[in-house]
RNA sequence: GGCGGGAUAGCUCAGUGGUAGAGCAGAGGAAUCAUAAUCCUUUGGUCGGGGGUUCAAAUCCCUCUCCCGCUACCA
């Protein structure tokens, strides 16, 4: 178990080879908003991401560039290194599965699947149908008949081939694992995955082939010359790497795993299915939760290599900005499902959401308050049912929106901000503070007061999913770093003090004007 | 083929037995603190087709049509 008050969440490990597109980002994105959500809320968090960087298109894709595979590595993990940067994520460690620590780890836990004496691990032969050509294996009804024998999809020829190779008995693990999903049904989320992936289980599985002896780049599988691991036992591995294991007596590993699993549901079987095996056969608790996020289409299109629409994250950030960026991709669509990445909708949410209903209201209560306020914090008089309201709902977005993140549903718990957002513009216009400045100037202030405080919750809460722009609004309110940050700030002290001076209102959501035709 | 999910306003979706909802888009109005932002009102749906159960069905059952996901070693 993992120590009270700690959260341990992980992006998955990136393939070296792959260019960080825009579904890179989000899963990130979704990571860090939870990471930076946690932390806030006083947990102790571990953020990991990290790359993959063994096999054999690695290998090729070294010796195509005339490079040794280390230092090709080294070169091309910069890329999701710098994805980093640019996006703003928190991750407290990077892991590359060509660390040291990594292939320790990995050798650790393949030695422990073997030491529990189950049998888990058995040397066996790999075979199947092997193209040169294509350099890749086909399943047997992948093949097409030719008059000059089997050839595969492409039409090239294939040849039997085996070789040898150490096997997982995952099939003597399907019971433990239904019993696991059914003693956690929140292990597999969203339900409709949960599902897919207990019916694959119930429909039989097979032993895994987990070793290679066919190329070289890898990690030595131990006691057994010329075999490398093949890529799910290494690449899953990382996730306890990453807190010290093979030493589960570390603060590290005692602290943090189990872990969530963020993942792409190309690669949830992987994190729900093998790794869960993997880790029990090795006598290690499974991870706490693994979420299967939806893909992205870009203007309606499935982002291919032939279409050549992917979307470059810098060029998103370049053209909206960062924290719109965060915003729409985590709003647009519900954390799970698929979503469109279209310009039109960027542009809605960002005028819409981001600059009328939030940047306006920061703006026209601020900009109110310079004018007629002597820029200070109003001081409030008694507070009537509506000011209480309206504090209230501000207020209760912690408890709220911790419920929708615990789930990974980050999509609602931004609606549930917005609509705390529309309950101040509303209360804005009902309460008019530029009618009560004339009529009422000390009701005007305790107005103005309900509604500095009210924004200065909405971007407490605000700040894992936009960091720089909630921070600015809260450095407008003048809150001070650190404890009044904290999302328990939320609901009492500290609160602001009214007779503090408040700097200049500037925009802090600009509305994005279209290029002139 | 098998298993699973879905078809609700122009768009994206919520809604599991009791007089159809939200956001955006559209129309009209109010206000003027504000980033021509905000607020109010409003147009709009035979809830995929058909049949059944029920006093009552978007909601339960049957059936048809269409869409999507999963159906193993592709990093």
């Amino acid at each position: 178990m993992a120590a009270p008050g700690a959260f341990y969440i992980t992006t998955p490990i990136y393939y070296v080879n792959d260019v960080p597109h825009i579904g890179h980002a989000y899963t990130s994105l979704a990571c860090d908003v939870m990471a930076r959500f946690h932390r806030l809320d006083g947990r102790r968090v571990m953020f990991l991401s990290g790359t993959d960087e063994h096999g054999q298109k690695v290998e090729k894709s070294a010796e195509a560039a005339g490079m040794d595979p280390q230092a090709f590595c080294d070169r091309v993990s910069q890329n999701f290194r710098d994805l980093s940067g640019l996006m703003g994520y928190s991750n407290d460690d990077f892991i590359r599965t060509t660390e040291e620590r990594h292939t320790r780890a990995c050798q650790a836990l393949w030695r422990a699947v073997i030491a529990a004496g189950n049998d888990d691990i058995y040397l066996g032969k790999y075979a199947g149908w092997y193209s040169v050509r294509d350099e890749a294996f086909y399943g047997e009804d992948e093949l097409v008949d030719s008059p000059a024998g089997k050839r595969a999809p492409s039409g090239a020829p294939v040849e039997w081939v085996e070789e040898p190779s150490y096997f997982f008995r995952l099939s003597a693990w399907q019971d433990r694992l239904l019993a696991f999903y059914d003693a956690n049904p929140d292990f597999i989320l969203p339900p409709a995955r949960r599902n897919e992936v207990m019916s694959f289980v119930k429909s039989g599985l097979r032993d895994l082939s987990i070793s290679r002896t066919s190329f070289k780049w890898g990690i030595p599988v131990p006691d057994a010359p010329g075999h490398i691991m093949y890529v799910w036992f290494d690449a899953l591995t990382n996730y306890i790497t990453a807190v010290g294991y093979p030493d589960t007596a570390s603060a590290a590993f005692t602290t943090f795993w189990p872990a969530t699993h963020i993942v792409g549901k190309d690669i949830l079987r992987f994190h729900a299915v093998y790794w869960p095996a993997f880790l029990m056969a090795a006598g290690v608790a499974p991870p706490a939760r693994v979420f299967a996020h939806g893909w992205w289409t870009v203007e309606g299109q499935k982002m291919s290599k032939s279409l050549g629409n992917f979307i470059p994250p810098h060029e998103l950030v370049a053209k909206y900005g960062l924290d719109p960026v965060r915003y729409f991709v985590l709003r647009e669509l519900p954390f799970g499902a698929d979503g469109d990445f279209s310009h039109r909708a960027v542009i809605n949410r960002l005028n819409g959401d981001l600059a009328n209903d939030l940047g306006n209201l920061v703006q026209r209560v601020l900009s109110f308050i310079a004018k007629n306020g002597d820029g200070q914090v109003p001081n409030p008089g008694a507070l009537a049912p509506e000011d209480e309201k309206l504090l209230g709902a501000s207020a209760a977005l912690h408890a709220t929106t911790r419920a929708r993140v615990d789930r990974q549903e980050l999509h609602t718990a931004l609606e549930e901000i917005w609509r705390v957002i529309g309950d101040a513009n509303r209360y804005v216009d009902a309460q008019a503070p530029w009618t009560l400045r004339k009529t009422d100037p000390a009701r005007m202030a305790t107005v103005l007061y309900a509604l500095t405080d009210a924004i200065r919750r909405i971007a407490i809460v605000l700040q894992p999913f936009m960091p720089t722009a909630a921070g600015r609004i809260l450095d407008q309110l003048a809150v001070p770093t650190g404890t009044a940050r904290q999302l328990a700030a939320m609901g009492g002290e500290p609160k602001l003090v009214p007779g503090t001076a408040l700097p200049k209102p500037e925009g802090v959501f600009p509305r994005y004007v279209e290029a002139s035709a």
